[in-house]
DNA sequence: CTGTATCCTTGTTGATACTG
DNA sequence: CAGTATCAACAAGGATACAG
């Protein structure tokens, strides 16, 4: 627990932007998982969350505090030190996490490949719908 | 099986707006679960997705089409008919379904008084960060 | 009936630079 | 270190009108 975060956690070729099932926006997910073995600070987030910028960050870490999902605790030390932690709520979110990934493990390799079935599909003949 | 759709079935005043947890965009979940009971036609779709334009419920069945979640079958009759049917692919999705309104259930409430209370505060101390 | 075409508004995301 | 400020770019959503 409260090992440092691995910078390739979150793979940006991975297919996860295909899943139809979000938390939140773009970000909230990752942070969720980040928080997960306990409270990191706001620069240690930006490790795994590569390309996030400081103010994307600061809006989803500030949208989860607002649903009562982290809290943001300041130590008012030189140099500043913020650490973010999950509340009992924002942990209730593994459940559809963790529901989030069993689908995908079950049916995003379906997914994908009926994409690129109706890409290839549509490319070749613009009009081609189903009759019955 | 195969009623008419309750136009009030989508109120457009319920907090869904506040879920973390989402099905594709804004209109993906409501579509599939007005296929639920079977197929529909276009604009039996269109009673209870109340201000949903004819191009942006296109965009939404042509992207759930794609991905393999519904069919789209066109009956060359005058006038013309078309019906939208979940494949088992999409009917998969009613777990998560499930499993986000189940959390909602539980949790939603939560969310939403965390909410309000956060906006109490912070509209009358600006800085109201707590400190440790 | 089942869409398409066009235009527009809005919100979200991001790059960049700067502050306590 | 932990943000804020400002601006630019883009995409989603929607209004409206029209077509096969």
């Amino acid at each position: 627990m409260k090992e440092p975060l691995d910078p390739e956690m979150f793979d940006p070729a991975c297919p996860s932007s295909a899943m139809p099932i979000r938390i939140g926006d773009k970000w909230t997910a990752m942070v969720v998982v980040c928080l997960e073995e306990g409270p990191r600070r706001f620069s240690e987030l930006r490790v795994p969350m590569r390309g996030v910028t400081p103010k994307v960050l600061t809006q989803t870490l500030r949208a989860l505090e607002r649903d009562g999902m982290v809290t943001r605790t300041v130590y008012p030390e030189i140099p500043p030190r913020v650490e973010y932690e999950l509340t009992e709520l924002g942990r209730s979110l593994f459940g559809p996490i963790a529901a989030c990934r069993a689908w995908a493990a079950a049916h995003l390799e379906d997914l994908m490949r009926a994409r690129e079935e109706y890409d290839e599909i549509t490319a070749e003949s613009p009009g081609g719908a189903q009759l019955a």
